[in-house]
DNA sequence: AAGTGGTCTAGACCACTTC
DNA sequence: AAGTGGTCTAGACCACTTC
């Protein structure tokens, strides 16, 4: 076990069981180094992620303070900035399922060829899936994906999770997503798939989503009834 | 100025001028701790806070490389996550104005109670407001504060920013931030001051919002008229 | 003046990847 | 076997806060 996990693990449980109440300071880095035996670079590793983790935060000259919301974060812990991927998102309490409405291989438009970095050689699966949720509609997908970033994807894949395919068969990692979010009336898909009425609102996530090295993979756009789609955000300030 | 953030500036530089090419790895930190007439250390250091910007990634025995996104995200690295008080997000090309439509204080629901953590004796400001970007209604916002976190707001505040007030006068600092987002149909209040009409959606934005200490002061709902409001959103993919 | 966190050096050992 | 990034030590100097 590394070093500043093991103080990170520490400290963390020091605050989950109030040893370190919130709002009082953490001893200093040299008490801690001498306590866990090692240097204050170490010290200061481990708490450098919690505070990434928004659990602390640290004050030139004053000191390392326990934040007030520490517990209300870990409340949501879960759940939030997890939208990728419908079958991770939801896990294994839920019954998934799919529904491919369209799908076939052709050459890119200008707008996909932009956003998903193409030459115009390159090929595109274009995607149409309504997704089942517990037997009920949950959301339709527009989904462009390059074929040669995305090799051997097929009904089999569409039925089950593409991102389960991505990270187990093809072995890539997932990495950033650049999203819009933003409300509209129902179109003609809403309503025959989703069971929307004519002036029903859907909530729509655009999103481009990046592999670990930057390379675009998916250019879609979800729709989910209003009624039944949130997104939960949550936006650290450290960096404010 | 700060060494590593010299070398970071440097990085940065040879990477958007193409020096540092997409896809390629830079110089072994050895190297650039000789380059640099550092310690690896201190390029470590550099290099993290590249890495939690998207710019680059790191892969043990192999190397550090430029993410094939690392200009795709620079073009959004304006507006996106912004979205802590329009008057900041919007910039000074914009006319921002307010009306009130209430301002008063009383005793919190049992609601607002645990969102902000208040004891039963503490007052919170109850607001609605019309944000007028343009001279055009550009949102409607519904506020609750805390009057013992954030004293003194009263008319000429609410006419400005807020946030402005809080930051300057108060000298206060803004940290995290939790939303929920969603569509749902117009109520009154949207259709009345929004003009919108009867059926027409609205993105809702429900926020708590923090300081740097984690103590919540502000819970909020904001109506954006669907053809207006968008909500941009970057999500890392450095936890994954 | 004393206490605190932030930066930096000059090394060392190790895990993992590449060839 | 050689090259790479990740972790860790034992110190030093400094900026800022607190009293």
């Amino acid at each position: 076990m590394l070093k500043y996990v093991e103080i990170e693990n520490e400290i963390r449980k020091r605050i989950k069981n109030g040893y370190y109440a919130i709002g009082e300071h953490l001893p200093d880095q040299n008490q801690m180094a001498k306590e866990f035996k090692t240097t204050r670079v170490t010290v200061q590793k481990a708490l450098k992620n919690l505070i990434n983790e928004d659990l602390i935060y640290s004050q030139r000259g004053s000191g390392t303070y326990v934040k007030a919301n520490a517990k209300y974060a870990s409340k949501f812990d879960f759940g939030v900035d997890q939208y990728v991927g419908t079958t991770q998102f939801l896990g294994k309490n839920h019954k998934i399922a799919s529904k491919i409405i369209k799908f076939k291989i052709r050459y890119p438009n200008a707008d996909e060829k932009e956003r998903l970095n193409l030459n115009k050689n390159d090929l595109v699966y274009d995607i149409k899936r309504l997704r089942i949720v517990d037997d009920e509609p949950y959301a339709f997908e527009y989904t462009k994906m390059p074929v040669n970033i995305i090799p051997g994807i097929d009904e089999s894949v569409l039925k089950k999770s593409i991102y389960g395919y991505i990270n187990q068969t093809l072995n890539k990692k997932i990495g950033a997503a650049y999203r819009i979010i933003s409300a509209n009336k129902s179109n003609q898909d809403d309503q025959k798939y989703l069971e929307c009425k004519k002036d029903d609102p859907v909530l729509l996530v655009n999103q481009v989503v990046f592999l670990k090295d930057g390379i675009p993979f998916e250019y879609s756009e979800t729709h989910h009834p209003y009624n039944k789609g949130k997104i939960t955000v949550y936006v650290s300030g450290n960096n404010r």
